[in-house]
DNA sequence: AACATCGATATAACATTGTTATATTTTCTA
DNA sequence: TAGAAAATATAACAATGTTATATCGATGTT
């Protein structure tokens, strides 16, 4: 397999995807630009949905490397915001990608069930720190209950804002929701570590 | 111009929508469903475009007029946990019209953004009641800004269930995020009350 | 009542796109 | 090096959104 023009018809893949007009996501502009034939994707990648599902493993692997890097706190609250900070920024760089990511579509193609294993290393890597929260008596309850409640509370807000429903501007109020699970979830040593949570929240 | 031939169309697309098989949802398939050929889309929705931007409108109305239907409770978080369940409902029974309704695409159509009117009156209804909230002193804040965590966080929970990354079967946990979100907001008069709220998320 | 006009309809064709078939070339392996 | 497997080039096919053109039908006017 030459993973040269795999690599290749990859990232046209990508600069296509990001079009505004996401109708020219054809086979044959990607084919164009890589400088291929419209086979060249058959073989390589067994045709379309082939090629986005390769997309939306790429795109969460390169969120997975992105956290990956985010520094570890000694406080697992404020890693817990660097890891959402990281993540909003991601989606917010790159909306189509992230629409793909969640939604698993895009223009007829649908990616398969079997791709969502993709995700997982974001999922763990969020629950990890949970749990040593959980650990260190700052937080109290299940580490997945709390993990998918922060995912999905950070996910609505991104999402509504990328379609349009709620203005890009003010990412505070998301703090606010954040603050408010922390606090529901608040364990024995919870309180009075949270008056410095204000500035984890910054860039 | 003829509605009968009109929603019969539209009804088909509605239903066609909702199969398995997104890709099933073509023109000529509606044509032959509705009992008319494919120009009688062209004349009475412009196009396929035209046509989408119809069943996104109909979704919101339709979802606008079951929110109308709820009955309003004398505590005002009580009518929006019932709001909430209202739209909760509706999105999980239709999850294809959903997906419509917020990511404002499907298949290759994209609903230009014009439509986005249509889900106005849903953010009123939710805001006029969190004013009312508001003026009883139960919370306190911008009703802006309270009515759209609470729709984010609503739809964060909903989108990641639809598309696989969480388990359909508790929702209990959301119940936690909204009263993690009353609590912040909480005003003067709040504490008290929040005693019998734990019915407020049944059936 | 005859006619004109405008919207709806039927038929057919066109352009684009995903896909497949087939033959040829390149690359890897034994 | 020789054979096999993978990759490529060329061409064609089927499905789909769209448009062109002519016909039909209702409706209002004289």
């Amino acid at each position: 397999m030459k993973t040269a023009t795999r690599d290749r018809i990859l990232n046209c893949t990508a600069k296509l995807a990001t079009t505004p007009d996401n109708r020219k996501l054809t086979i044959r502009n990607v084919a164009e630009d890589a400088g291929v034939t419209t086979q060249a994707v058959y073989t390589l990648f067994g045709g379309k949905e082939g090629l986005i599902a390769a997309l939306f493993e790429e795109c969460w692997n390169t969120l997975t490397y992105r956290l990956r890097d985010v520094p570890e706190s000694s406080h697992p609250l404020e890693t817990l915001c660097s890891l959402g900070r990281c993540y909003i920024q991601f989606a917010k760089e790159n909306p189509e990608f992230y629409t793909l990511m969640i939604g698993r579509a895009t223009g007829s193609v649908t990616v398969p069930d079997r791709e969502l294993r993709h995700a997982a290393p974001w999922s763990s890597i969020t629950i990890n720190v949970v749990n040593k929260a959980i650990a260190d008596g700052i937080l109290s309850g299940s580490p997945d209950e709390i993990g998918r409640l922060l995912w999905s509370t950070a996910h609505g807000y991104i999402d509504l804002t990328i379609h349009g429903y709620l203005r890009s501007d003010d990412e505070r109020f998301l703090q606010q929701a954040t603050l408010a699970l922390f606090s529901t979830f608040a364990g024995p040593r919870y309180s009075s570590e949270m008056l410095i949570s204000e500035e984890w929240f910054g860039s």
